[in-house]
DNA sequence: ATATTCCTGACTGTTTCACTCGGATATTCG
DNA sequence: CGAATATCCGAGTGAAACAGTCAGGAATAT
């Protein structure tokens, strides 16, 4: 699970998309004039996005694209799979030097729970839960075990967006 | 938040310092031979690690790096923040275009949501914790509102992982 | 003095990002 | 038909980050 900016326009483009698409197909021009975006990206994007069969294409004059499901069930992990690249292997992963004192490498476990966990909070939400702003108490209260105590609180507001 | 692979090395480096600081300091040498990265690459991690006054240097020889304090008193996250560049503003933040339909960008909510719940996690694993695996259980159960289907089982076991 | 170790800065090759350009293909409308 | 509209496709580009190299400087132990 890769997060990127790449990931974000792509989720901004959907949103757009499953807000604009009530009626008939919606033009990436559209989209690109709306959320900013260059058109020839958003090209890229939805032919991937088109590939993972998350929306449809009509071509020609009054064509477009559309969702090719609900938006209640498109997550939002789905479309940042669709979109990133599977990211090549990190040397971690089945290499050599992964064994630090004879084991495991001991990072190991803790991006892969890291990873598990981004993706649990990805998809459990869907592209309607963002245009209906459906966010905020989704994620609260979910690490038990111990919270930041308050000298933190301001390194978590500077850094906890991206 | 900004997750990659960079982040990822600083914390196998850390873990491999406190695992091996028992007694005395530990030169880069050795961390960068146990756990094959090159040394020059390490100095720089480290660099960023001592300004932000999480290991302390000795010099000379004998010397070596030790940790400020007590492993169970670093988190994961201060490790990340303290070595991934604080990352350009992006687009979306107090940007012209964010506004879609007038009101604000439907997918700022979300990022930050998201920055928040990777810093929750991170911050609530220390060094201690990795290096005892006290990880499993710490992000289970998290998030509620839905499960994913098993049909996107398979899904999470590829991508979960980065 | 010498060896060890941290410390600094500049530089390099590769990859990704966000974007541009040029065109090809399919479809609708006049 | 042909022209306009739109999706498709591939190649290429400048900037940035990543991971690493190289060369040397500064501090400290023996």
């Amino acid at each position: 699970m890769k997060l990127s900016t790449k990931g974000r326009y792509a989720v901004m483009a959907m949103a757009d998309l499953a807000a604009a698409s009530n009626q008939g197909p919606v033009t990436l021009s559209d989209i690109a004039s709306r959320q900013s975006i260059s058109l020839s990206y958003l090209e890229q994007l939805f032919a991937k996005l088109r590939r993972a069969d998350i929306v449809a294409s009509i071509r020609g004059p009054g064509g477009g694209y559309r969702l090719s499901r609900k938006s209640s069930e498109i997550r939002i992990s789905d479309i940042i799979i669709a979109v990133d690249e599977p990211l090549r292997a990190t040397r971690c992963s089945e290499a050599k030097g992964c064994l630090a004192d004879g084991r495991r490498c001991v990072t190991h476990d803790l991006w892969d729970e890291l990873g598990r966990h981004i993706y649990l909070f990805l998809s459990s939400i869907t592209l309607e839960d963002v245009l209906e702003r459906r966010l905020f108490g989704i994620a609260s209260g979910a690490v038990g075990r111990e919270r930041p105590p308050a000298r933190f609180a301001q390194q978590a507001a500077e850094h906890a967006a991206e």
